[in-house]
RNA sequence: GCAGGGGUAGCCAAGCACGGAAAAGGCGCAGGACUUAGGAUCCUGUUCUUAGUGAUACAAGGGUUCAAAUCCCUUCCCCUGCACCA
């Protein structure tokens, strides 16, 4: 056989030709739709990504092969910023980013049209359709590619967004989102797709609590609202340059990046004068809650950068005020500095206010000391602040100073306490992220409040119990997203769907000054892929694309007359379209990688529910694990690991196909090695190998025994192949097909097996079921052996009948083989002669009245030894006899009765005799055999009494 | 924290929803065959013990049962996702 590159080639161009590719809608013929959830356009894939993609080409093979008509769609998506980001890092000629492209095959003279975004998505998606899906031999029907910002496709989302605004699902709200400030609201996330540091970071709700000094309010932003019953002090630190500003008709004082990051939370807020830390020093002003007033102390752990710059300081829980406060009682020289009394610092004690078991009075205190840390700055500190807030938020409870919370969990105190300043004025709530996080564009991401931000409303109660009610009657794998798919849904609350900047996607139909967001335009797109191929081909227009006609097509309202009139569009056209989408919808098959199911599946569910009548929702979803990388995930935007042309080149696309189905299951990551791939290729290559023997043997006998067993094994691994493919488990089917099937033909051949018409027959059945997986070699080998047509257009046959008899009796004759080589072993003797002896019969008629007694389900030790000594022949044996019924009941118990039969009826004798040859052979030394009822059998060491029937005794000479 | 998953040979990994002789299959390793046009192929073995037997063994410990990797409980240890990111 030529290379892998040549044949994936040739058959490649075939299966176009023939037209394998193309999914028509075809009257009468079941059909079936399977997507994967297309890739988002931010540069090249790697192996990793084309583990999900094989497994849709491959069940869609499969399911094209068991009688139906199959459409599997490929798309791209682009909306976000990727592109932008990708086209301005071209056109700012980033070194490491060009070298990127280039290392991965992009020609130097292609560089200059990547700085227009719209040209590097078509870049990408060429790459993604030829070098990546194409070259992977999929069947996709490419003439339904579609992208979500194609013109076209940005009037099927606007058609979306108006159905949801009808069903009233969607809504305006403030809204606190991480923001940059030329692109809007970016998403955190530790893959860091929006973002160029600080993908870890979480925004966090801070209380605002307000310190009256005069008629001026200093402000310390807290994580802690219930502590304030122990506030004791007022930390400012004294080398910062804080600010106040005009907040309504307050005068509030901040750190100057406090002020900043309140300017995009609050209205009008203007900046006054500033104001030095240490003037501050001091003071004394009124805490909030507890109104008492409580000096400003210099503490130089307060953060400009962090909250509000300033802190209010409970030392009984907080670990930074604890220390801070211990050194300023020390160094008595700090207070000088600042003209502090002594009395005053004296006079600053903590207070106890909440137990935690396991603490003591004062919580902070007990951290810091079984950490060891004494002094401010221990980097320690955090991981005590974080230990101590844990604790005190799941286990503490609120001590009895504290007025009307005393005695709640901190858990129930916290919310209330921050609710009860807020309503008497003396907090606000506060944004602000845990750590620096820098936009794609190099801007700093903030907080920012948007007033009229638009929602989907997932939180619809009606809406999310019929998506719920509707996953009970989907295919959904692995089971435990089948389960848990439930509580997503309802944990899912609104979710915004428009963001302003400068991004790729689709203008908002209701507000034009909003672009749809990423998730939110990819939920219904599966049903797009059936519309695409009229708007790709010039049949529609994007102008045509109306709320009308989508109603029309989609739904089926109105009259296609009226709706071609004012589309335009004709009505034949409309016909076919709306044909064409009640054929194929539902979905079948929406496959996805695991990081779908909390945000992408649930969507694509609800809006399809939401939308959709009752008879297009979808059937199915698949979600795959993912390959990794060494230690970590291979990422696509980190780079590192091997390109997918490359990998093609290197293993061929089939050893990678058959690498990806079977090296693990579906559900669990996979850990990329090129050994692997390699043992794959190897298998492969033995199979090719195997075939071409088998075509080109001259040997040319008649069908014996083995011949009945090889079609039997072959039907029996048809037939759990349908079983493991009805729950799509790829794995399963691989396993049978190249591995037990080849172990089953080669075994075949050493049997002595040689008959042309069985060996016709098995490749008929075994090359078809190569043919989803391997579909390259599969349809090499269908041609080599000279079957008509194209494997891949072929239709699975049944699975015959599987005979047990066969099958027994050859297990019995492995057995007897592998019984000997253990011998062998054991003795290390090299024997001349080998001697097996049958069971005498009597063992056999024992077996065979148990049997009978189990199947009446009588069976048990006395009663089968009372019928044995009924019979006159047995009970001359009596005592060897009630020996082997005490063995014969607990086997016959253990095991099921069906291979019981077989071994009861298999004539054990003239069985061995048949298999004489092929044992001497096989173990290289003469081998006779006789029936222990033989009285002139050569027994030198009597070692026939061991015979049971199942396994003939054996002695070694 | 919330939600969920898992611990099976040197390694990867089936089996578990429905209890019925555990180790499918692969990799690796060791012998042997064939022979070095190869990242080969074929055979055998791979917990201990042993004339093919027997004994141990599915994270640890309990329980239910005639029977437990599988069902229940406790403990220990790993992992995944958590929102505007396909």
């Amino acid at each position: 056989m030529s290379g892998f590159e040549e044949i994936e080639k040739k058959w490649q161009a075939e299966w176009s030709e023939k037209g394998l590719d193309r999914a028509d809608r075809i009257s009468g013929r079941p059909k079936f739709m399977i997507i994967f959830a297309y890739p988002g356009v931010t540069g090249f894939l790697h192996v990793g990504h084309l583990r999900g993609y094989t497994y849709t080409d491959a069940i869609g093979r499969y399911k094209r092969m068991t009688g139906y008509n199959v459409m599997f769609p490929v798309g791209t998506h682009a909306t976000g910023n990727g592109a932008i980001t990708l086209a301005s890092r071209v056109a700012n000629k980033d070194l490491d980013f060009i070298d990127y492209l280039t290392r991965n095959g992009c020609p130097e003279e292609k560089l200059e049209e990547l700085k227009d975004p719209m040209k590097a998505v078509d870049f990408f998606n060429t790459i993604y359709v030829n070098e990546y899906w194409k070259r992977f031999g999929f069947l996709a029907d490419w003439r339904r590619f579609t992208c979500t910002v194609h013109p076209d496709y940005g009037k099927f989302i606007q058609w979306q967004f108006k159905k949801l605004n009808e069903c009233d699902l969607l809504m305006q709200k403030p809204y606190y989102s991480p923001a940059c400030p030329v692109h809007g609201p970016v998403a955190i996330d530790a893959s860091e797709t929006d973002i160029s540091k600080g993908g870890s970071a979480e925004v966090q709700e801070y209380t605002l609590l307000k310190f009256r000094h005069g008629d001026e309010y200093l402000i310390a932003a807290t994580l802690r609202p219930e502590t304030v019953y122990g506030q004791v002090c007022f930390w400012v630190n004294p080398d910062v340059q804080y600010t106040r500003i005009k907040k309504g008709n307050e005068t509030w004082i901040v750190s100057k990046e406090a002020a900043e990051k309140l300017q995009l939370q609050v209205d009008g807020i203007t900046v006054l004068s500033p104001i030095a830390g240490k003037d501050m020093i001091g003071w004394m002003c009124k805490a909030p809650m507890i109104h008492k007033d409580v000096p400003v102390l210099p503490a130089s752990f307060s953060d400009p950068n962090v909250g509000s710059g300033m802190v209010t300081s409970v030392p009984s829980d907080a670990p930074d005020d604890w220390i801070s406060l211990e050194a300023l009682k020390k160094d008595r020289a700090v207070a000088k500095k600042y003209g502090l009394s002594e009395t005053l610092i004296d006079s600053v004690v903590p207070i106890s206010i909440i137990s935690i078991e396991g603490y003591g009075d004062f919580p902070a205190e007990d951290i810091i000391l079984s950490m060891g840390i004494d002094q401010p700055g221990d980097p320690r500190l955090d991981e005590a602040k974080k230990q101590v807030y844990k604790d005190g938020y799941h286990m503490g409870r609120m001590k009895d100073i504290c007025g009307p919370f005393s005695g709640m969990r901190v858990e129930e105190a916290k919310d209330k306490m921050k609710q009860a300043m807020i309503d008497s004025g003396e907090a606000e709530v506060f944004y602000d992220l845990t750590e620096e996080v820098v936009c794609r564009c190099g801007m700093p991401v903030r907080v920012k409040r948007i007033d009229d931000q638009w929602f989907i409303d997932y939180g619809n109660e009606e809406l999310t119990e019929r998506t719920s009610e509707h996953c009970r009657h989907m295919e959904i794998y692995p089971p435990e997203f089948n389960e848990n798919v439930h509580t997503t849904l309802r944990w899912f609350r609104e979710r915004a769907c428009v963001r302003q900047g400068n991004w790729l996607g689709t203008r908002f139909p209701v507000d034009e000054k909003w672009i749809i967001e990423a998730i939110s335009d990819s939920t219904l797109y599966p049903l797009y892929y059936i519309i695409s191929l009229y708007a790709n081909d010039g049949r529609i227009s994007p102008d045509n694309m109306t709320e009308e006609f989508f109603d029309h097509v989609a739904l089926g309202k109105g009259d296609a007359e009226e709706v071609s009139k004012n589309t335009g569009i004709p009505k034949d056209v409309l016909d076919d379209i709306r044909e064409d989408i009640k054929y194929w919808y539902p979905l079948d098959i929406n496959l996805g990688g695991k990081e779908h199911m909390t945000v992408h599946f649930p969507v694509f569910l609800f809006n399809h529910r939401a939308i959709l009548p009752d008879n297009m929702q979808p059937k199915g979803i698949l979600v795959n694990w993912y390959i990794t990388g060494k230690k970590n995930k291979i990422s696509k935007s980190k780079g590192g690991a091997q390109p997918i042309p490359g990998a093609v080149e290197q293993f061929g696309v089939d050893p990678l196909r058959l690498y990806y189905a079977h090296v693990a299951s579906m559900f669990v990551d996979v850990e990329w090695s090129e050994d692997n791939v390699m043992t794959y290729r190897q298998r492969l290559d033995r199979i090719i190998g195997t075939v071409e023997e088998l075509l080109t043997s001259e040997e040319a006998g008649g069908k014996k025994e083995i011949d009945e067993w090889l079609i039997s094994r072959f039907n029996g691994h048809s037939a759990s192949i349908e079983a493991a493919m009805e729950k799509y488990d790829l794995r399963q089917m691989a396993t049978a097909v190249y591995f037990e099937m080849l172990n089953d033909i080669k075994w075949y051949g050493r049997r002595g097996g040689n008959c042309k018409e069985t060996v016709t027959e098995a490749l008929r059945m075994w090359i078809p079921l190569m043919a989803p997986v391997t579909p390259h070699i599969a349809e090499e080998l269908w041609s080599a052996a000279g079957f008509e047509g194209l494997v891949s257009s072929s239709q699975l046959p049944a699975a015959g009948p599987v005979s047990g008899a066969a099958e027994y009796r050859e297990e019995f004759v492995r057995e007897v083989m592998s019984d000997v080589i253990q011998i062998k072993k054991v003795t290390s003797a090299t024997p001349k002669k080998i001697f097996l002896y049958t069971t005498p019969s009597w063992r056999s008629d024992v077996m065979r009245m148990g049997l009978e007694m189990m199947e009446a389900g009588a069976l048990d030790i006395p009663s089968l030894t009372k019928k044995c000594m009924a019979d006159e022949n047995l009970r001359k044996n009596g005592k060897a006899v009630s020996e082997f019924v005490k063995k014969a009941v607990t086997d016959l118990t253990r095991s099921s009765s069906e291979s019981k039969k077989y071994l009861i009826e298999t004539d054990e004798y003239s069985l061995l005799i048949s298999a004489k040859g092929f044992l001497t052979e096989e173990l290289g030394a003469d081998v006779e055999v006789f029936s222990s009822d033989d009285p002139d059998a050569y027994d030198p060491h009597n070692k026939s009494k061991a015979a049971v029937p199942g396994r003939p005794a054996i002695y070694l000479e």
